[in-house]
DNA sequence: CGCCGTCTTGACGAATCTCAAATAAAGTGG
DNA sequence: CCACTTTATTTGAGATTCGTCAAGACGGCG
């Protein structure tokens, strides 16, 4: 393991608009791995014996570091590791044939990102940073082995990828059937149990992401977004402003949810 | 190996509406496991060597047949086996918390199914089958086993996962972005193309979903679909007779599906 | 031939998109 | 910290797509 590597040396910078040219920048490869960021037990790693802690440690090659708006990978590109992450939060896009773009999640520390590329060694989206973030690198080769060693961390692994798989369907399912207010009822309600997870608020935050991202999350467009919060504001069911937001009635949001979606 | 189990009871059946109560019928145990459906090389058991092959094998412990509309596994049931489609096809929906559904997937011979199971030991979908099918069932703990066990099968199993990963995401860019022709044109090419994989016709086939499916896959109603489909046999794109399809126009269909998405 | 489920078609309305413009917020340079 | 520029967000009006309701046509099956 080589000498740690000095703090992020400070270019000079502009966060909006994104520079795509910018670098995810190698920060350390010293630091261990932390997962302790879940209260439920869902992360990759819970539930390890004290050896395979160590060899999970072991694999962690870098440590980087992203400006909001970086690129820590794009849809095309060669797949090589996962990426956990320690710090901040990412978005992931889809990048369609035509341009077309849409957002596919929005992932926090203890989430790791990139299973997208196991299939076909490219990456088929793209990762950006909300904001200051953080991330480990696994190379996959090695998360492999680690999974043939430990059958712990191979059915953590498995889980994780059918997981995955699960909270896509949920989205397919509120893309398919939901109408919008119904959908942005469902984003909260879900950013909430996340925070709470990870020890936040989950009654009230910041998102991290704008109108227009929320809206290509949901599928919708930016007004619309803009005018059902509005609509979820008067109702009394939240509070926006700007980007901070309370969750005012939460029953009530669940209500909201659960009934009355377009085929009943 | 017990002895072959007796084929099929003949009782009597409707095959609409869908008999709730009735069960898979397990066939025989003896019979091989097949896997040599598809040409293109994306199969969880293509490129293994002779040894591993044996092993998968054993795996398969019942062979399943299915009448049509019978119902393989449900959801909330527990998940202990996935399944290699192979005759026939089946169709998986899921089920919202309030009843609501969508079909999240249409699955031919070649395909394995029940991965969605895995995080959670519940299958959060159900399987159905489409028409008279024949599934493998491969007991789970036995093929995480198999992985360790061989390194070739496990990277096949990784990628199988992340590839449904990557077919998930394509359907919500679709059910996200697209206009209802776009979906429909989108649904048919890629139809084509997996028959083509399995050695049928690509340009002709008999659909073995109905309207009210299809809908339900891509996120319309079915009058909708109706409309749609007409069309495109209108335009000359396609030939619709009931469930027959031609696609007459490959090239239109493709720019129809690759052009002029909502945003651009 | 008649039943029943599937599919098509028409008319209408609701949800959502598009276009346009105003306002608010955030970032930049001095 | 201010003035300025850029970006994000809100709001309105009108167009469009798609859903809903309803009726009829089609097709398989007893």
């Amino acid at each position: 393991m080589g000498a740690a590597v000095p703090l992020l040396t400070e270019a000079p910078q502009r966060t909006n608009p994104v520079p795509r040219w910018t670098v995810p920048h190698e920060v350390s490869r010293d630091q261990p791995l932390r997962w302790t960021y879940r209260t439920d037990n869902t992360s990759l790693f819970s539930g390890l014996d004290v050896d395979t802690a160590k060899q999970i440690q072991d694999l962690v090659t870098m440590r980087i570091h992203l400006r909001k708006g970086v690129v820590l990978f794009r849809a095309a590109t060669p797949f090589t590791a996962l990426y956990a992450i320690q710090a901040g939060s990412l978005k992931t896009v889809l990048i369609g044939e035509d341009g077309e773009d849409q957002v596919a999640g929005y992932h926090m520390v203890g989430d790791v990102i990139g299973l997208d590329g196991i299939g076909s060694d490219v990456h088929d989206c793209e990762a950006i940073a909300l904001e200051e973030s953080e991330v480990c690198s696994l190379p996959f080769d090695r998360v492999e082995q680690t999974a043939r060693d430990c059958p712990a961390f191979q059915r953590n692994f498995h889980r994780y990828l059918s997981r995955e798989i699960a909270r896509q369907s949920s989205l397919m399912l509120l893309l398919g059937t939901m109408p919008g207010e119904k959908r942005l009822a469902t984003f909260f309600l879900e950013l909430a149990q996340r925070y709470q997870a990870r020890g936040y608020s989950s009654s009230e935050f910041l998102l991290r992401m704008t109108r227009q991202e929320i809206g290509s999350y949901l599928g919708l467009q930016i007004e619309t977004v803009s005018r059902l919060l509005a609509r979820l504001h008067e109702q009394g069911l939240i509070h926006v402003q700007g980007r901070a937001v309370k969750l005012l009635d939460r029953a009530a949001l669940k209500q909201l949810a659960h009934t009355g979606w377009r085929r009943e």
